[in-house]
DNA sequence: GGGCTTCCCGGTAACGGTTCCGGGAACCCT
DNA sequence: AGGGTTCCCGGAACCGTTACCGGGAAGCCC
């Protein structure tokens, strides 16, 4: 049998599917792609052979298969992403929400993620929600239309009704990173333990003589944020010292984070440590002690959260609560593919955080 | 007339599709997608009646749009991204490779990109190639087969020729971000020119009597590494002071700048002044300066390339030549859509840069 | 030599849309 | 009344794959 190609009648013209596979000389690279069917043609099979030799069937000869592969040799044909898509109801591709991904923060997440994604074939759609909680519903919405296989989700908010009911009526499967949603959603998560790294920081503190010692920290629809707190309130709930605290939740921003610094730094009895909860956060709290002229480890002791070079490098070296932050989107990751290839249920998994003590911290002054 | 909904015999069983829009109560929010065959059955037209009032298209009475709508609305129908996808031919996303999300500078890139084709309805597909040249031609391949509808590219080296060939063999429009690339490949391009902001610098650094100057700056396989030095070069050579130069190129690493750093400043005859060209080696080369106990600004004077938190809260603040990343990726991303949907020609787009002098930098020591 | 496997292969119906074509009905004009 | 538009709609091809089904040919066994 010769099947000779191209059936007759169409109603539907656009390009013709002439000289399937020459590079035309003056639009150098606009080689049309080869279709499986030109394929087939080519290698005088039918088109289900070509498939069954690309996917590996078994129900393929020895000779069929050398057939099939120099015909996709020598007119380089791919298959095409999107036909196998549609076809197998499945994209390879995971969408991630977060709020911002000029945060370092949130890059090495990202970075993480998008190396242990890759290296299972799948890819990584990203949005910025600009910690704008509808953001996050409409993004998750938009992954899901564009039918994602799962979704990466750093949210701006845990509680948002309208987030949690989207991402309830999502298809695939989903992974909070350092958040924590209703059981019922059925997703998986990575978080921090963030209590033993702000106990062991606060524990620092008091044992340096600070009574007085105040908290900047983002959200507390986030987990971070309420976890901070809470781990601040219990040691010194427990400590035999009496220790006055002031707790200034508010956004992840640098704005807050000078806001917040400036009020509290500027009242009669000001706090003598100051635990900034995130790296923006710190940079609003750094910009204002300089405005106040107070120096770092003397007029005032500083904690701040995850390391950035900026915490390791400032003079003197800014005491952090570390956590592996790459780590965390990779774990991520591996929580979504075990998901998606390894038919896995929701869970959560939990990472540590570690308090680095460092010369921002000192006894106060007398 | 009455369609009856699904045809007889099928060889392909997968799901059956019954009770199209119910939420079952234990599986909340699997609910299956509804067709547009669904839509067309439930209102009783035609099935591409429903495309033509999805689509705007005129020919369509009142009371067609008004059946249609109904039912979309009733089975909360959502048009599957995918089939559009595969039957218009474009996917209405964009790939973006870049060396490592995790520099900020990236980050900023990243963020301002994604800002602007999210308005226009794209979406972006993110690969890092960890500054590996074989992995940004490999990731191109990729994302061709993923059949991405344009690409933005940062890439490890502008002259690699398998990436070029990958570039010059992709069908949809490319823009390479602070890159310049032979103009036969017909890539468009958003560049910063590096010249008036370097020269400024060391101007200013032999204003101050400086005549022993060092740059550290990346591999001059992309632009700025070789306009940066090309600048410094053109400045040494028209002042009539005899100035001596060091040039330390290589990667974009705080691994280099490390070590650039130490094997200058451990030298006999040091240099009074270094650039460090870019936000990783200013890292390196910041702990190479604390460890060998050299003052910024006092000892030795120090200019860094683009702007992060720590140049600008560092004591001293250390001065900077400056760009607007967040703008290079929006700019980026106007280029590509504007060849994309305004259907423009490829052209290169000039950012400036400027120097931004601080404390940093001061006279050398006696 | 007939019946039963086994091995392969081609045909074809999907996946879920878009768009072209043709044609019926209503309207207009001379 | 007949011919030409205009307005809408249904039918069908098609985008590029996958996977099921059925069947021909060859091999095996008794």
């Amino acid at each position: 049998m010769t099947r000779s190609g191209s059936n007759g009648g169409s109603a539907d013209h656009r390009r013709t599917p002439v000289d399937a596979a020459a590079t035309s000389p003056v639009t150098m690279g606009a080689r049309r792609r080869a279709s499986m069917r030109e394929v087939a043609d080519l290698a005088d099979v039918a088109i289900s052979s070509v498939s069954r030799v690309l996917s590996g069937h078994p129900d393929v000869s020895a000779q069929m298969r050398e057939r099939v592969l120099s015909a996709v040799h020598r007119l380089e044909y791919e298959p095409d992403f999107l036909a196998q898509s549609l076809r197998r109801g499945q994209t390879l591709s995971v969408g991630f929400v977060l709020a911002d991904i000029s945060n370092p923060l949130m890059a090495d997440i990202v970075l993480g993620a998008e190396a242990v994604l890759r290296g299972a074939g799948y890819s990584l759609l990203l949005m910025n929600s600009e910690n704008d909680p509808r953001m996050d519903a409409q993004h998750v919405r938009f992954f899901q239309s564009r039918r994602v296989d799962g979704m990466l989700l750093s949210l701006a908010s845990e509680t948002d009704p309208t987030t949690l009911e989207t991402i309830s009526l999502t298809e695939g499967p989903a992974v909070v990173i350092d958040r924590r949603l209703p059981e019922e959603l059925g997703a998986s998560a990575v978080v921090n333990d963030h209590g033993p790294g702000m106990e062991a920081a606060v524990e620092h503190l008091i044992d340096l003589g600070h009574r007085r010692i105040a908290l900047i920290t983002g959200s507390t629809a986030q987990l971070p944020g309420r976890e901070r707190m809470d781990a601040m309130r219990a040691v010194v709930a427990r400590r035999p010292e009496r220790v006055e605290t002031i707790y200034r939740p508010g956004s992840f921003s640098t704005e807050h984070g000078e806001g917040a610094a400036r009020e509290i730094l500027s009242g009669p009895d000001r706090p003598t440590a100051v635990i900034a909860g995130g790296n923006q956060l710190l940079i609003g709290t750094l910009k204002v002690l300089r405005e106040q002229g107070l120096r770092v480890g003397r007029d005032i002791s500083l904690v701040t959260c995850d390391e950035v070079p900026l915490s390791e490098l400032y003079e003197p070296p800014i005491a952090t609560i570390q956590r592996e932050t790459v780590g965390l989107g990779r774990v991520a990751a591996e929580l979504l593919l075990g998901r998606l290839v390894g038919g896995e249920a929701p869970r959560t998994e939990v990472l540590p955080t570690t308090f680095l003590p460092r010369p921002s911290c000192a006894s106060p002054p007398a």
